[in-house]
DNA sequence: ATTATCTATAGATCTATAGATAATGC
DNA sequence: ATTATCTATAGATCTATAGATAATGC
């Protein structure tokens, strides 16, 4: 039987549906981050992404479902990109290293789903509490468990290592959700990748080295 | 002649209207800081602030000046923080200590300043960019300068100093702008001084060490 | 006489639904 | 027969203004 259990029939979709989801997705990922939600109009996502917005309401039946979309996409990235941690058997420093040049890599690639998360935490992420709870603490315990290790065999030095991942998390991010005040102060107009690399350069340096974790 | 050179007479203000306009700017703050510039109504703003908005647009004409004022005074906080590099001749190390130490209170004390401003940079900054050329950018400017003499003098590391400000400004300001991730990720209901006193301690170790500033 | 507050409402969105019509798949 | 798109609009805000009325200062 290739049919569900429940007995409906699986939909016959045409071939582009998933193709046109996503092109509204990545439309309402843009608005969202920069309009805020209230300030985003169905209006103007459905222009972006080439359709009529009673259509559009046809794939997404509410202005909430579409943002809860965004959200679960960006947060699983989000999430994924925090698993480095748990990679591979390298030295801390390298290990460390390769989280923050992946985390900020993200931001280059991402910068609007970095600024809806952004604008949802900061306005008290009451959309994504579950996810967070579910998804991202699971996460967050296993890292800490490991940098836990590391300072409990003398490779890292004795820090708060919650601090260490809120500190990460807020230098890497802010290269894409304040991407005009540091393009302002760096007098361009856009961030580019030189940006980024001498961004991660920075934060590698201080990070490791304050930290006393020398490369080896 | 005490009256201006227009001719118009200086208002007759009651003794609290200055006052009436600090309650309505601060729940201006609250809810902008919740909401967004979009997701804030009026309504939210007055009824927090105790009147009715017709009464409150009698004070502030329209949302958008609301806004202007509340980011504004924002940024002005913000912009005083700055100037603590430029205070005393103290080491390099105490310098920055003082720096960190003093936006970490700024995102303590003025979370919701902090919330709407990060909104707005966030949102692309146009209603900001202006002040953001004109008081921001010059006093930048000021700081890199002494940070670049000490890195000339050997003191510090050689590291890019703009990504310096904006890995302090971004990690400094995320215990109030993420403060809702934050208090999760340390299982509270809301962060307290011990947290603020602890993110300082481990951003001051970080950051002195990561970039050789020990402290004599 | 000036300042402050209230009632009433214009006018502009904006989300979402109803229901008709067109396009497509089996 | 099902899926997709279009026309039309209901109903709920929300900002801002007009204009009357009340309170206050000189």
């Amino acid at each position: 039987m290739s049919q569900p259990a429940d007995g409906r029939k699986p939909p016959r979709r045409s071939a582009n549906r998933k193709a046109l989801e996503q092109r509204i997705l990545d439309a309402a990922e843009i608005v969202f981050s920069e309009q805020g939600f209230s300030g985003a109009s169905l209006e103007a996502i459905a222009e972006r992404a080439g359709l009529s917005k009673q259509n559009m309401l046809y794939y997404f039946p509410s202005k909430e479902s579409l943002y809860q979309n965004v959200l679960k996409h960006v947060l699983d990235l989000w999430i994924e990109k925090m698993a480095l941690m748990e990679q591979a058997g390298d030295t801390p420093a390298v290990m460390l290293e390769n989280y923050i040049r992946g985390k900020l890599e993200l931001s280059r690639i991402r910068p609007y789903g970095s600024k809806v998360f952004a604008n949802e935490v900061i306005s008290g992420a009451t959309h994504l509490q579950v996810y967070l709870e579910e998804d991202l603490l699971p996460q967050l315990e296993a890292d800490l468990a490991l940098v836990r290790q590391w300072i409990a065999d003398g490779r890292m030095d004795e820090v708060d290592p919650e601090h260490l991942f809120f500190t990460i998390w807020a230098s890497t991010q802010t290269y894409a959700d304040f991407s005009s005040q540091v393009s302002l102060a760096l007098g361009k107009r856009d961030l580019d990748e030189e940006d980024f690399q001498r961004a991660g350069d920075f934060l590698t340096h201080v990070f490791l080295k304050g930290l006393g974790l020398e490369k080896r």
